[in-house]
DNA sequence: ACAAAAAAACATGCTTGCATGCTTTTTTAT
DNA sequence: ATAAAAAAGCATGCAAGCATGTTTTTTTGT
């Protein structure tokens, strides 16, 4: 088992500044001690993630683990940052491949929103609430990730970019809605048969926000 | 504190089945008991509320906790019982106050989600998740407030019924949006700024969505 | 005085961090 | 080039802290 293991030198990007060295093994192991977390917070919920467990997963004593990662909260920190870079590089990736499309936007947010990443990040986020060592590390990179949230739609639509109350607002409805769906799809309150209509919705919501689509009835009451 | 105490009789429903006793007081003590746990859950999440803490938080000792309630699951248990019939609760009377009016509803339940209760049902609903115990008693739960939900709107909005597919659309959205704002702004992913225009846009689209009312351009690409 | 409520004491299990050896790999020196 | 030295990866064991549930003792109220 756990044979992917070259690769993982550049994704924690923890390995010494020299290029190829001998013990990027060390950086293999990191990796596959993050991967673990990630998949037990999935599991069984970051509450019940406990150190001798996410060893087990990744196939290592609860020393060697230790010695990689100075303690358990290490190892959560290297969790965080590991999701909140892959959820940029996702990002990254779709703002290349979907240019301007409305629904292919709203539907890559939704896939992302499907992978385990989001899940362990909504279970960090949750805890955050009442951690505040856990809060320092998660409350920036959620900014960070909202604000470039917006910068990306800006950049895709550059004509929406002068009515910019509206482009915040399409964006934090996207985001809000569809992430709301999910969450409530997690705790089983949500009716499945809903989602796509949902969606659908969101969809044209985002469209008639957009300018210059006639429809401007928008906040008739703010303003 | 925690001075609403004679209700508590009927709210937890495990009292007696002889309705006057000379210990009511138990029934007193058990309420505060419950109040205390959701202050826990509220204030430190529900992964960090022990035993000790909550009875502490009810000014008990823990051998007295204990003999109200046998363990800490069924404290739980009751916690959950007792937040779902305050959610209907506040339920029925809103469904009095304000008739028909969507701009009423969207600011009700927006009110609602503002109270510790929510937040305490949010931290039970993210653990049940991976917690077979606790799903077993919060998913029914869930879907019988979400079928009261529906429910209710049919019974505020009668000339809605007939397109049931607009108002679960409506209802759902109104839910699902709300409550996605308020975990967001939980979690520290949600621009404070943005939560007005959201709640108006809300209330925008259901109207939108309200048979009779014009904008016919819903959903205008499925069937 | 008697029964229920409350407090205290006790025993168990689990998680955590640290310290101790063993093995493998890389470096260094002849 | 090769053997010794150093370092890093890895595994096992131990003691402290804490939460849980049970049992026993004290207090309170009728």
């Amino acid at each position: 088992m756990a044979t992917e293991a070259k690769q993982a030198v550049t994704r924690t990007g923890a390995a010494k500044a020299e290029p190829g060295r001998q013990s990027l093994k060390s950086a293999a192991t990191r990796a596959r001690l993050i991967d673990a977390t990630i998949r037990c917070i999935v599991q069984h919920g970051y509450a019940n993630t406990v150190t001798p467990m996410v060893a087990a997963e990744a196939g290592l004593s609860r020393g060697a683990m230790l010695h990689h990662f100075v303690s358990g909260d290490a190892l959560i920190r290297a969790t965080i940052v590991e999701l909140h870079e892959r959820r940029l590089k996702a990002f990254r990736r779709a703002s290349q491949a979907n240019l301007g499309d409305v629904r292919s936007m709203v539907r890559d947010y939704w896939q992302q929103l499907q992978k385990p990443g989001f899940i362990a990040f909504q279970e960090l986020a949750m805890a955050a609430r009442t951690d505040a060592a856990l809060a320092e590390i998660l409350l920036p990179l959620q900014s960070e990730f909202t604000q470039r949230f917006q910068a990306l739609a800006g950049q895709l639509y550059p004509d929406w970019v002068q009515e910019s109350e509206r482009l915040s607002l399409a964006m934090a409805l996207s985001q809000i809605l569809m992430e709301g769906i999910q969450i409530a799809s997690l705790t089983g309150a949500m009716d499945k048969q809903l989602v796509e209509p949902l969606l659908d919705f969101l969809e044209m919501s985002v469209v008639a926000l957009r300018p210059g689509q006639g429809n401007d009835s928008t906040m008739s009451n703010e303003q």
